[in-house]
This record gives C-alpha cells, structure tokens and sequence, in this order.
DNA sequence: GCCCAGGGAATCG
DNA sequence: CGATTCCATGGG
C-alpha cells in the first residue's frame, strides 16, 4: 500500500484486493451512488466523499488529507486486513470460484448505529426499496454535508413519531427504527458496551430490540462491529448453505465466515449473468 | 392480479 | 422447541 498526497486528493496504490464497485454496491452498504464519470460518493460519520478507481490498483480520494484518510477512510475500507491472505486460505470449490470472479470485496466498517438500523429496514425487503428509504431517512433526519446528509443519529429518531417516520414508507418497520433509536439513545442497549462483549453476548445484546432477529443482528456485528466472524444468512445465502453445504459449512471458513459470506453472496444473486 | 424481497414478532401446537 | 401467519411497500 502507497499514499500520495496530491492536489488535495489522496492516491492510494498497490493496495491489494480493493475494488469499489464491488465492494460499494455488494449489498453491505445502502447508500453509495456512482455517477457517470464512474465516480462513487457517499457519506461516513460526518464525511461526505467522492473516490474513484483509476486503476486495478490506484483509487483517487477526492478532496481528502492524509489524516483524514488515515483516520476514517483507512478504518471503513478495513485496509489493515490482508484479504488475500484470507482467500487464499479458501478450498472449498465454490467459494474459490466466487473470490476468483469478485475479488476485491472488502468488508465495510460502517458506523454501529447506522448499521442496525438499515439492517432493520433491509428485513423482508429489497435493495433498491433499502436504499429509497434509508435516502428519505438522511434527507429528512439528518443534517447537510457536502452534496449529501448524514445517516441521522440515534439521538435524533428517539423522540420522533410513527407520524413522523411516515415519511420514510418504511412499513411495519417504522416502529422497529423508533425502538431501536431509544434503545441505543438511553444505552438501555449500549453500543460501546457491545463493543466489549463476546460475539454470543453481543448478539443477545442487539437481540433486545424489537425488530432485530437473527438475520439482522448478524448483519450489525459483520457490518458495523467489524466481527468478520458472523455469518449472516438471507434467503440467498440460505440457498447457498441448503444446495452446497447441507452438511455445514467449509472448516476452512472458521473465523472469517463473513468475508467468505459476502463473496458467496455475491455470487449466488448475479448468478443469471 | 400474482410473487418476491439481505426477516421478525406473535401465536399455536 | 418448530411451524404458521401476519406485517407494508414497491418492482417485476
């Protein structure tokens, strides 16, 4: 890996295993757009930021300084991670065909909040009505950076309304934002807390609010915790577990399940391609 | 009109 | 415990 400072922008080169598209719009994160010129802007934690692949191996971070890269951007595309490394620790025959076809999936370190709440949102729904509803939640709720909003705070839903999130036409799950945001606002649910405990603690943890099952605890300790370990699994990765892994899943997994469950993931929907 | 979507709560046996 | 049903909304 290799920075360089230039014109405001930073160029990140040599980093391996690092493709944007892929690992922008690989369903883990719900609000990344990419525009005509193929570059990609979001927002994280207060930042708005617009990057772009040059290369297979050059990304240009628009508008950004050594040390913001070294203390969001760094820790969000989880460049400390050798994933090579990992994949190539993958035997199972599938799942090498899967990081061979998408390698450059890395796994998001999204914020803990915001994480459980577009989870919660995502149950029993898909990807684009997911990201319409989680775009007139920031443009409702949260506040104005760069050309975008930031994914509103705990804080702010938690005196809100079911009127208030009508906005949203988020359906039944309007009243698991509002539990969820009181949750996490009075600690009663404490993510800092989380942050200390076990993966079987922590997910009895989230387990505490209404609208977080299974599925959607597992999506919040992958995605927003950073537990590689946690192996969420959907309809799609149901079929996945069902057709090929009746038995369980491959040993060579074990301790990085969510990466290997993103790829599979991945995989198994543009599977029609 | 139908079926499905990165599910979970409530209920029932 | 497991199985069933209901939950809102929008795209195909």
């Amino acid at each position: 890996m290799q920075i360089l400072n230039e014109n405001k922008n930073i160029i990140l080169k040599n980093q391996e295993c690092f493709n944007i598209a892929l690992s922008l719009d690989c369903g883990q994160a719900f609000r990344w757009r990419k525009n005509e010129d193929d570059i990609w802007s979001g927002v994280v934690k207060n930042k708005y930021l617009k990057l772009k692949q040059i290369k297979n191996n050059e990304i240009i971070f628009y508008d950004t300084t050594e040390e913001e890269f070294n203390l969001i951007w760094k820790e969000y595309f989880d460049l400390d991670r050798d994933y090579n490394l990992i994949l190539k620790n993958y035997n199972e025959p599938n799942l090498v065909t899967a990081c061979e076809k998408y390698n450059g999936i890395r796994i998001l370190k999204q914020d803990e909040w915001e994480a459980i709440c577009s989870f919660i949102i995502s149950q029993n729904n898909n990807i684009p009505r997911i990201k319409g509803i989680i775009e007139r939640l920031c443009e409702n709720f949260g506040e104005r950076t760069g050309e975008s909003y930031t994914f509103p705070s705990a804080d702010a839903l938690a005196d809100k309304t079911l009127e208030d999130l009508s906005v949203l036409r988020a359906g039944f799950r309007a009243k698991y934002i509002l539990d969820a945001a009181k949750k996490i606002s009075t600690k009663e649910v404490d993510i800092e807390k989380i942050k200390t405990l076990n993966f079987e603690a922590a997910k009895t943890e989230l387990l505490k609010i209404k609208g977080v099952g299974e599925k959607v605890a597992q999506c919040s300790l992958l995605y927003g915790f950073g537990r590689i370990e946690a192996f969420p699994q959907d309809v799609w990765v149901k079929r996945i577990v069902s057709e090929l892994y009746p038995d369980g899943l491959p040993e060579c997994i074990k301790g990085t399940e969510g990466i290997a469950q993103q790829y599979l993931f991945h995989w198994r929907r543009n599977l029609d391609e």
